[in-house]
DNA sequence: TTGAAAGCGCTAACAT
DNA sequence: ATGTTAGCGCTTTCAA
């Protein structure tokens, strides 16, 4: 049970007025109805003195709205996530609106349930990098007329979205490496084929067709001495570059070129799709695909705000481009 | 505006029954009250037909309560909060409770607002990660009788505390080094001195005191270059030691190093308080004392949880372990 | 076995 | 210039 709190009728009673005119007052509205700048300020001073702190709730339900964006995520701990969280939640405060974040984990399921814990609390809005297909999400989002976007993980040209051209972007990137590959290798990890990555395999595969360079997809293993093995198999049969879907196999990946003595940047060449921190300092530093991450927040903040405030159709995609930060290994 | 959405009195009204009625059934009440087996099933296949959604608002404002609990973290980017949040996420989930989670960039200011923000939203209670010293924090504590349960930065023996004893880790740390230190320098980053850290450094200086290791305190600087000047002064006065505040400035650190040729593990040897993904798969592996974070969020939410239920006091400090995770660095 | 009605705290239309 | 009041959607006591 909740403590009890100083009400509006605390308030009212206290000063000697009505809860409404002290409502009025507490929201800046004082002026507006002519309350004596006297009596504006003893209301203030009380209101200040007895700690009041206006029930959200109360407000919610008579105003129908919450000022709460929901956000649905497959995973905080990834630093794409946690940077786009940390955008998103930056760009709603400054509009005076409040973040409530979700974790899926990729589970079908509990994204579903999620959503619809989010939809019970009447949040405003929605950005949402999905893990479902549109099939299942559909039944879900046609219970609620909340704007929605889809950011990150597209899901169909209908809806609102923000995020990158992974088809493009990865097929442009074939292109940067600074030798022509003589066999491309994409590397993944285990479990992680998402539609992103899809994209960004099938982008890599249509430039190498149209430059005709062999190119083979290849999952890393969990373990690093599997890895190691599957590595070597690469480099025996002339492997000479690299293109990594994510960020998250890249440390265990120049790892094993280590272990089998090839040189990044000499003779193999690696580029990898998202950034990260510590791509500056190994050795040698990792050429990657930057995306807009704080754009991306920012965007998707700023449609669904616009689609709450104007009543706007869906259907918006809204493509950023990424940036190459050239290091040494590409 | 929220679109409207099915209430109770829209099934009652399309049943034929009361709302009351409705909100037994609906609530798992019906049996006790002794409701026909027939109208039940009537009421609960109407409830999903007109895709009834209860409005949180309404019965958090009835009920007093919200099954909400705010977490208040410096910064959800850095990997320790992101790993944080998950655990308290899923810990809370599997409890029924939600979180909210708002970021503080470390600003007194903003932690102030925002905590009160949080109350504003009546959350059932509070996890913080605090900026402010107590001082600041006690006025605005007092404002609520909330059980707030403080993770990783503690503020006052007299509050609930879950994290790790930084102190005593940090001294224990200085005889993990595979070779006794002729000198140990401790490096940290810029601006980055909070209390957890205060009481590593403390630590370290207690251990360097009993074993007569001379030891200095050394900012490294953001730039590259300028790091790089800083550690080769430390190496031409016989540093051979190296302990990292943190994993924010390893990687820096590692590059410095090896840009004037000091071989980690060899003539030289580094341990990190936290640990790192990447750790493990640079030039050489880098040992690290892992904090358990899973362990932390799960206890924090088992205390305010428990908080709530049993109107415990405030006051328990619960220190957990960490692990060194012994690799090739030090 | 079910219904009526009060009330949680707030806002705003309507009175005065 | 300020007060009265209805009602947002829900739970729960009391009455029938």
């Amino acid at each position: 049970m909740k403590t009890k709190r100083t009400s509006l009728e605390d308030i009212a009673k206290a000063v000697g007025v009505s809860k409404a005119t002290v409502s009025f007052v507490l929201n800046g509205k004082g002026d507006q109805f002519n309350i004596s700048k006297a009596k504006q300020k003893i209301i203030q001073d009380t209101a200040k003195e007895m700690q009041y702190v206006p029930n959200f709730f109360a407000k919610s339900l008579r105003q129908g709205e919450t000022k709460t964006i929901g956000l649905v995520v497959s995973d905080i701990s990834n630093s794409f996530y946690a940077e786009l969280c940390k955008s998103i939640q930056e760009q709603l405060h400054a509009n005076g609106y409040n973040l409530f974040i979700v974790n899926t984990n990729d589970d079908d399921k509990l994204e579903l349930s999620l959503i619809r814990e989010l939809f019970q609390r009447s949040v405003d809005g929605m950005i949402v990098s999905p893990s479902n297909k549109i099939e299942k999400l559909e039944t879900i989002l046609k219970e609620t007329k909340i704007p929605i976007v889809f950011a990150d993980r597209p899901v169909d040209p209908s809806m609102d979205f923000v995020g990158v051209d992974n088809f493009t972007e990865a097929k442009n990137l074939i292109g940067k490496f600074s030798k022509k590959p003589n066999k491309l290798a994409v590397i993944f990890k285990a479990n992680s084929l998402v539609v992103t990555l899809e994209d960004r395999i099938k982008g890599a595969r249509a430039a190498c067709d149209e430059l005709n360079i062999p190119m083979e997809l290849v999952q890393l293993p969990d373990s690093q001495s599997k890895a190691n093995t599957v590595i070597k198999e690469l480099l025996n049969n002339q492997f000479d570059s690299f293109l990594v879907l994510n960020n998250v196999v890249v440390m265990k990946l120049l790892a094993s070129l280590r272990n089998n003595k090839s040189e990044i940047g000499k003779n193999a060449r690696l580029i990898c799709f998202d950034d990260d921190e510590a791509f500056e300092f190994v050795e040698p530093p990792i050429t990657a695909l930057r995306q807009p991450i704080k754009e991306i927040g920012k965007q998707a903040v700023d449609r669904v705000l616009a689609r709450i405030k104007d009543h706007l159709e869906p259907g918006n995609q809204n493509l950023r481009t990424c940036k190459l930060i050239e290091r040494k290994s590409h």
